[in-house]
DNA sequence: AGCGCATATTTCACCAGTGAAATAAAACGA
DNA sequence: TCGTTTTATTTCACTGGTGAAATATGCGCT
């Protein structure tokens, strides 16, 4: 695999051509938005690294960890899919095979018999307890050398792209 | 589709719970990673949404933009490959999709006949210019109401966390 | 009681990408 | 010249995810 930064290079000097050939070409705009793919490709692949040893992809391993975040344990499909941004047929795959190895059990509301509720399990509990220490020191090395000024401005930057994301999307609609 | 700043929340809220029954959890780290992941899933989504009325996908279009960004307009598969971070199996199915569109030409180079040179037509580098323009302003968008201090900022850290994860690869290998 | 709506599931055909193995061609080096 | 290596392609089985349509269930309203 070649690093990022040679791929981040190649970039660098393409836009500068391209831009030569179209001037409107918002040169900065586009090197963020690449930066941000590029970035979070690789940051992507790490996560699934650390979670193939467990036979777990990135959606699956994200679903459990929505449920073992929340007050109660539980939610419901649809709203996993908002949050996870999966489709129900893919929802219903990952439950599918959480079910099966016992990490979350599927049942039906009691108010809203509709309604299924999903709710993670203490082996599920256990399981994420145990997945997540062996994750962290490689998330923290993506920000070696960063002050906490840096962190703070990168997390204050990357809201208010999710700010103008959703203002974008909702354009859209209308 | 859930707006992202929901998501957002959710999360923000999620960590904390997190934090309280794991303590090590270093949450700001895992919060800038988690944003990265999800703005920039967002990002892919517009780039697609674009791509999409011309039955390209994000990938075909990016090795297509990268042979017109270069000096000579043409490269190699293995090249390719590393750029867009693709195996040689999807590059191969890649060149023949965009072979057939007429839109590059696959051929073998003169000093290493090995090689395959792959090149982008006249009709390659038209699309790309018809292409282009359209997808500025919605790229631009995305950094509404940022100072070209934030603009320099963000860039100056994503190239960061690029160096770092480098860095994080190379150890891996060792 | 009955209609419309919301929620979830299943099925099906499909697209995009992976990984491994087999094949081929040709450069390069001893 | 012969073997090794590089480069590319093809095939195959597989994973992950999409979108649309059909089905079922049950809430809420009139």
């Amino acid at each position: 695999m070649t690093r990022l930064t040679a791929c981040i290079d190649m970039m660098d000097e393409g836009i500068g051509r391209v831009k030569a050939v179209v001037p409107e070409l918002p040169a900065a705009d586009v090197v963020l938005t690449r930066l941000l793919l590029m970035v979070s490709g690789c940051l992507q692949e790490e996560v699934e690294r650390k979670l193939k040893p467990y036979k777990l992809n990135d959606s699956d391993f994200r679903t459990l960890v929505i449920l073992f975040s929340r007050a109660d344990g539980s939610s419901t499909p649809g709203e996993l899919c908002d949050f996870t941004a999966q489709g129900a047929t893919n929802m219903t795959r990952i439950t599918n095979a959480l079910v099966k190895r016992g990490l979350i059990t599927r049942g039906t509301s009691a108010e809203d018999r509709r309604r299924v509720v999903i709710r993670i399990t203490p082996d599920g509990r256990r399981f994420v307890r145990k997945m997540l220490p062996p994750m962290f020191p490689r998330v923290s090395a993506a920000y070696i050398g960063f002050s906490d000024a840096d962190k703070r401005n990168l997390d204050r930057l990357l809201r208010k792209v999710a700010v103008n994301l959703d203002q974008l999307n909702a354009d859209v609609q209308s």
